[in-house]
DNA sequence: ATATATATTTAAGCTAGCTTAAAAGTCTGT
DNA sequence: ACAGACTTTTAAGCTAGCTTAAATATATAT
């Protein structure tokens, strides 16, 4: 069993290789887990004769198949119990990251299944990430980014890049949730920012920032 | 914040001093958690600069009101979380405890309010204890051993003094769970033993060891 | 190509929590 | 009241994971 910082380092270079293409380096893993490079150093090196990863000094980090397998555990039981506060408890979506980060470290494997189960097998959580199956498979759907629609296009959201509390609660007031119809008026030149139809009935302008952020399904056109 | 280890410590000197009327010793401790009277001594020293409890060296120890709250506050979500793992999950009753024991250290008012709140409230733990409120008041309720009921009487199972997997499972085989219906036929003199009619269809005898781990709310006489 | 900046590793040392072995205190039976 | 048994504490030392400061690699700009 790996302990609960091994878990957290793991899913770190799991999350920084995603986006980096390839490895991880020492300063992005501290950087992430709010540590000191030293002591990623010092945890690679102690680390490194249980194959999650493959790491050479100075070239960074990238990890094996059991090292997948273990960080996309963790991301689906963190997105599944996100469902659950969400769905069940009730709790908005800005306020779950910091719980579900405890309660994936819960270890049981019946539990998680059971979980799944009584949340009707859920493909996205409640920011519209893609959860995991069992065998670490992720379901993939077509989205599009706001930033890359044209005036008159519209579609629903169904996800957002990242889910930091002030963007969520951004989307809160402006009444912008999964599942919203968003309709693109027109795109400013200017600051590349975009007056929008909100659910056919609110207009207002979304910065690049925002809009880069939003993920949509596309309506067919009309 | 405390951690985890030292929430344990103060958990178990609770239960420790649940029974044994006042202080709890080195070596009981160190037996619940399984680790040496040295680590207890340790730790102990180490813990009571954070007014959690009172130490004296050799004299054992005691929580303070501080400590009680801690404690408490471990055991409603401990029992808590059985609830859902029983009701929501429909784990067996004796699947949950080491699942529990976990979430337990779960670390979040809100989300203990919000499922204390998804679970109606429960007075109960699947196995008949009482689960604290917020200001760590426990629901009393009247109730007797089936050790020392006599013949003839009947009542209802309310809870189980012990809940250790074997004593459970057993319990299972009986068809006996909370709720089910017990009548004394007869108490057998030479083992102390019971003949009881279960759920007015079986027949069956209980060992006096089983029949101390019993509890129930007694029927009126008829 | 070399100086400078940045990234990474090494070294030394800290705390929490654990261990075993030995020392010291407390309790019990006669 | 004291010997032996049991309990508790002390001492020394371990690992995991962290820190800071210094040393070393690598990358970059002229």
């Amino acid at each position: 069993m790996a302990t609960q910082t091994e878990e957290d380092y793991i899913k770190a270079i799991y999350k920084i290789t995603e986006k980096n293409q390839g490895s991880a380096s020492t300063n992005a893993i501290a950087a992430r887990l709010s540590t000191s490079p030293a002591s990623v150093t010092d945890m690679l090196k102690r680390l490194s004769s249980k194959d999650y990863f493959h790491y050479e000094k100075y070239k960074g980090v990238y990890l094996t198949s059991k090292g997948i397998k273990m960080a996309t555990t963790l991301v689906r039981k963190h997105r599944l119990w996100e469902v659950f506060l969400v769905d069940k408890l009730k709790f908005s979506w800005d306020e779950v990251h910091d719980i579900a980060e405890q309660l994936e470290h819960i270890n049981s494997d019946e539990l998680i299944t059971k979980l799944d189960g009584y949340l009707g097998y859920p493909k996205y959580d409640p920011h519209g990430d893609p959860i995991p199956n069992e065998a670490g498979k992720f379901t993939i759907r077509s989205q599009v980014s706001l930033f890359n629609m044209n005036a008159n296009e519209s579609g629903v959201i169904v996800g957002v890049r990242e889910h930091d509390t002030s963007f969520l609660r951004y989307l809160n007031d402006l009444n912008i949730n999964l599942g919203t119809t968003i309709k693109v008026i027109k795109h400013i030149e200017f600051d590349h920012s975009k007056k929008v139809l909100i659910n056919n009935t609110t207009e207002e302008v979304l910065s690049q920032k925002a809009a880069h952020n939003l993920f949509l399904k596309k309506n067919k056109d009309i």
